[in-house]
DNA sequence: TTTATTTACGTAAACGTTTACGAATAAGAG
DNA sequence: CTCTTATTCGTAAACGTTTACGTAAATAAA
């Protein structure tokens, strides 16, 4: 069928191939008035490039991967928000990839990637992860930032939050907040993300002559039976006074299990979590949050990557650090 | 330097560019011994197929497009994770685009995907809308499934919910917990998909002789501060004892409204809403829901997609509709 | 006027696949 | 032994762009 292609443009023109395709790019070897009228032309037929041919001939796709463990995740969703707009002012396309926490699943994206169908590559690693060779692999051939989250023996372009210094001052405020015994829900322990945020934590009871308490939920908390079972185990057999969670997913099980234990929070248990909740303010009690600029973690990752790709970035190694705000509600109060 | 494709290969095998690529593509034209040798020094090489050769060539991409108003948000954030998957397991590749509500920028990507970019198109149309024509124009081209939002007037698959019914049995709930002057927060109401929910709501009232209280909130609700303040001029204004939110981003704000108002949720106002809030249940007071299956609706949406794609599927003009799930919580109790 | 430069366009190759067509060899049928 | 068929591979064209190179005409420089 007919198929509008620049072809059909050249011949209903009675110009060249090559013309068309000039003019179309604006090129200044081309005078006004064929521009004029070949861009008439292009509207009238409705014509719309081909991008596989383009990209194969000029080696680049106008396309950008963004890897993420989950999309359904506060986080997560806040920055690919931020990406896609990014993107989308550089007439620029996003393809998503979930890889569920599987480094297996993160591999095979990644290395797909090789082939050259995006020109960039934004990851939030998963935290199970296999054979890290694949990093290295992708970052020689393509521009590439790690944002969120990263792993410490991987050089790149890393765009994080301070989540040392959040874990330890939100740490700190459960101390104030008068807490002995405090608690920690780990996650993400593979990752430079989970060590500086337990070390954060550690660090501040050390410098308070407080007891540690670490705990390590293992298994997705996506399932939300076993995870909310374990925290309950957690808060009922070591009975702490306070919590810090690293991420919202294990938070959220601490209200569930307080309720069924009948501890009240933030009496018996304050609670402080790394989240991106929107309405953190709501919830019953009003929960205390290590609040991440996702959106602005997205928005920086995503240009730092646009200017390796225009040239205008030459550091292939540093780590940029957002700040995170400590809200201080209700589910902390002392 | 020595990017590996079908031509290095070949030269390495003594082989021909078309015997190699058959041989990678299983074909039963070449014989077993020649795959192994093929497919042994593809991996030693690490060769990656060019996907815009392949799809140039073939006239496929193994591509799809989801577009929606936002990322950003429980509902969508929940479909994509699903049809990513969906697309995974199909060994696809998913392409995000926001429209953030603006029909200009969903026709200039709908346009766009004329290109022969993606396979197919999942869209859950923005409300405020240009110039439909180009639904059409796409859907002639490519399979295309809405999900969640559709428009009356134009023909094409659809998955949505049971709009109508669950409006209708929602408010039905309020007028059987005592309500007398329940009010409505509408939304999407240039949407089939916001035109049922209000006529629900409508015939719910008018089946129990009671009067009726819409209220259409104007502008983006992610702008929290004017819309706050116009849902708090609802309340204070028209005094309704319950209210049926259509989405939830109108629903919030009542909480924040009530909180200023000194208003009593619920024994002053009752609240039920259209929401996917994982944690509904932990508000205070627990918000009541119309809970729509966002994963499976995502799912159906792409699975159908598919067999589209492999015709296995041959009405053009269909509407699936899924079950959503009122869960009655504190926020509208009697 | 001659030469050099600029302007505006065309020709053809190239990007990396896939595939229609053809051909050589081997195997089977008669 | 000849003829047919199956098996296995190669040649070359095609997908729709972009671009190096060439060229003719027009303009400027000498």
């Amino acid at each position: 069928m007919g198929e509008v292609n620049i072809k059909k443009l050249a011949s209903e023109l009675n110009l060249s191939a090559a013309t068309v395709s000039r003019a179309l790019r604006d090129s200044h070897e081309i005078s006004a008035e064929t521009k004029a009228r070949v861009m008439e032309m292009a509207k009238k037929l409705a014509y719309e490039p081909n991008p596989f041919a383009s990209s194969l001939r000029q080696q680049k796709s106008k396309t950008i991967a963004v890897i993420v463990p989950e999309v359904a995740n506060n986080f997560f969703a806040l920055a690919i928000k931020a990406i896609e707009e990014v993107a989308r002012a550089k007439d620029h396309h996003v393809l998503i990839y979930q890889t569920h926490e599987s480094g297996e699943i993160e591999s095979s994206f990644m290395t797909s990637l090789l082939s050259g169908r995006v020109d960039g590559v934004l990851i939030s690693p998963a935290c199970h992860v296999a054979n890290k060779k694949y990093f290295q692999k992708v970052s020689e051939k393509i521009p590439m930032v790690f944002f969120d989250r990263d792993h410490d023996d991987i050089e790149g372009v890393k765009i994080t939050t301070d989540d040392y210094e959040s874990a330890y001052n939100a740490t700190l405020h459960l101390v104030e907040a008068g807490c002995k015994k405090i608690g920690y829900l780990a996650a993400l322990e593979t990752l430079t993300t989970g060590k500086k945020r337990l070390q954060g934590y550690l660090d501040a009871l050390k410098d308070n002559n407080l007891e540690s308490m670490p705990a390590l939920i293992e298994g997705n908390c996506e399932n939300n039976e076993s995870c909310r079972s374990k925290v309950k185990d957690f808060i009922a057999e070591r009975k702490p006074d306070g919590i810090v969670s690293s991420i919202e997913e294990l938070a959220l099980p601490c209200y569930y299990a307080c309720k069924e234990l009948n501890l009240n929070i933030p009496k018996d248990l304050k609670l402080i979590t790394y989240s991106n909740l929107a309405h953190a303010e709501l919830l019953n009690p009003p929960l205390s949050t290590i609040n991440q600029p996702a959106f602005e973690i997205g928005n920086e990752a995503a240009t730092i990557l646009f200017k390796m790709f225009s040239k205008r970035w030459y550091d292939p190694n540093i780590t940029i650090s957002l700040k995170s705000s400590i809200i201080k509600r209700e589910s902390s109060r002392s």
